[in-house]
DNA sequence: GCTGGCACTCGCGATGACAGAGTGCCAGGC
DNA sequence: GCCTGGCACTCTGTCATCGCGAGTGCCAGC
């Protein structure tokens, strides 16, 4: 077990390297920070935090920098979350406020969350699968040819196509469009499967083959679109990223384009809580010099999408926390007034 | 003017350069070139196209390389554009054939061009500007709460909550969904407003403050969704800039983050035919080490987006036009099938 | 267990020498 | 008049050297 001063000095070290950029010597920190012993003793202190695994010196007789342990025992047990400064507070009441719709709020989410944090944002659009059908529309756009709409309670809106094997008459298309919303409007995405299980049967012989067409198209929508999209910004803080940047920065760029590595990468986010991966700890390689900080968000208590920042490792952590989810909150809370 | 001989050799330079990346001497011109001259006597045409301004030396008694002024000659006068391979054009068709739906057809076109350009993509949503309605649909979600869908040719959904003033029969409703659309059905947006002017007038005295409330949310959508939106990718590609990128990346990066930028660079592109903007000729400050390639695209004659790449002034400009030409073609065909 | 002192290591910046590439110019040849 | 070969000059990039300063590890003493 490590002793209180030796943690007071890992703090030390990591507040320091992640203000300075520079690697951090024994007797800058006995003067920056008042720690009430010699530079001799926290000389000794350093070595053993090198003998465990939670800094390192990139040469000899350099200063030392956090290893990616060395920031994760930060995180966990010297660092808090900070709260944002009210002037922040204020920003992310006016700059979500003016949302119209859903792309919009995702959309400034994003910027927001890249500029508080200065560095990489991704927020997840909710995702379909915990949400519930607020309606399903029909249209007759030709004879034989039908438009499927599906409105979520999150304001998403997703449409088909659909070429019927047979025309389909005004009638049967009204008679359908209302058995199919009594029967899942407000229903969960994973409930409407057994719901409309019947449906064709209740239907004239010659609509049978339509009305089977139309639900399989809109199962079909429920489950392609469970796959998510998401959005990301604030790229150009990767130009913050260090003075080595030019090597660090092309696989992080590739692995922000590979959206399905995104997704995995929030995936692996806790449900609930927070949660923060540093260096290694990411699984994707290119991302291994960086740190993820995300969590999940939604309209009640239960999370239906994730958002979260990608920055280097040495990042401000509680601050970027303390962003972080006071950007989820209030995202969560614009959802549920919606 | 030039001799002949003159433009052969700022060929030679452009061609040079562009696969080097360094400055390129008259030894170097005449061994990888036969010119038929003697390194001299490049150095002497050399001469003369540094003091004409289209090539210039980096530091004294370096090789030269292009200027803007340089490729500018280059485009417009010596340089074809490169028709695709034809496995690069079976790629093509490969790739955007199985899109399900516009943001696919979007999605999949910018990763496209991205990797055969292997630069930073921009594809503009086709505009509604020049769009006509395929469907206007209104659903009632709660007694005094309509939804209006907005179905356009290119395959555009946009939907607005609508709070009426007053409750609103669900006999009006059919009503008001049924002249609505037999007025502006496979109409140009742009005519619209005219067409639904009087409408209001043929309703109910109590339903009328409903019907006027949702024909200015359809003309307001109209409206705010000529406002185009963009998608980009292939920022990695950014990192094969060049040496000096640390310094050359920023600004570019924050150009790309500000769709109005990019909505304002591809509106100073021609509406037909092929635009390249070379370093300097873009407006924004940020870009002015890049070169735009950008084209119309439609699915009929007529241009309804545009789309285009971004890269090193010090680009393949044959092969980018060639590129970029053969994408928008095939997105336009993509289009007018759907 | 903390402290001051001391010798040692190593990276970094400045300096200078050098090779190589490229130029401009000039005199001579076709 | 235009092209060519030759030559002197300039500049960059590289490499080795060197001294400085920061930082360490260890040790003896309190």
């Amino acid at each position: 077990m490590l002793s209180e001063r030796r943690l007071e000095v890992l703090r030390a070290i990591v507040q320091d390297y992640v203000g300075t950029e520079e690697p951090v010597g024994s007797k800058a920190l006995t003067e920056r920070h008042k720690l009430g012993v010699s530079p001799a003793t926290v000389r000794n202190d350093m070595a053993v935090l090198e003998d465990e695994g939670f800094i390192a010196q990139p040469h000899t007789s350099a200063g030392r920098i956090p290893t990616d342990k060395g920031y994760r025992l930060f995180v966990d047990r010297l660092a808090g979350v900070k709260p944002l400064s009210s002037p922040e507070r204020r920003a992310i009441h006016n700059f979500l406020d003016g949302a119209v719709d859903l792309d919009d709020v995702v959309g400034r989410t994003v910027r927001l969350l890249a500029q508080l944090t200065r560095q990489v944002a991704i927020v997840q659009y909710p995702s379909l699968t915990r949400s519930t059908v607020r309606h399903v529309e029909l249209l007759s756009l030709a004879s034989a040819r039908l438009m499927l709409v599906l409105i979520t309670d999150t304001g998403r809106v997703e449409q088909r196509m659909i070429d019927c094997p047979a025309p389909f008459g005004e009638t049967s298309l009204a008679d359908l469009r209302a058995r199919l919303n009594s029967r899942v409007v407000g229903r969960r995405f994973a409930d409407v499967p057994q719901l409309v299980q019947d449906l064709p049967e209740s239907f004239e012989s010659e609509d049978r083959g339509t009305v089977s067409t139309v639900l399989s198209t809109l199962l079909e929508t429920l489950v392609e679109e469970t796959e998510e999209r998401l959005m990301i910004g604030g790229t150009s803080n990767l130009t913050r990223f260090g003075h080595d940047f030019p090597v660090m920065i092309r696989p992080v760029l590739e692995a922000l384009e590979e959206q399905v590595v995104l997704l995995k990468l929030l995936g692996e986010a806790k449900d609930s809580g927070m949660t923060v991966r540093i260096g290694h700890e990411n699984a994707h390689e290119g991302l291994n010099s960086t740190s993820v900080v995300a969590v999940g968000y939604g309209s009640g208590d239960e999370a239906v999408a994730k958002l979260g920042v990608v920055g280097p490792t040495r990042m401000d952590y509680p601050g970027t926390m303390g962003a972080v989810r006071a950007v989820a909150r209030y995202v969560g809370q614009i959802l549920a007034e919606s």
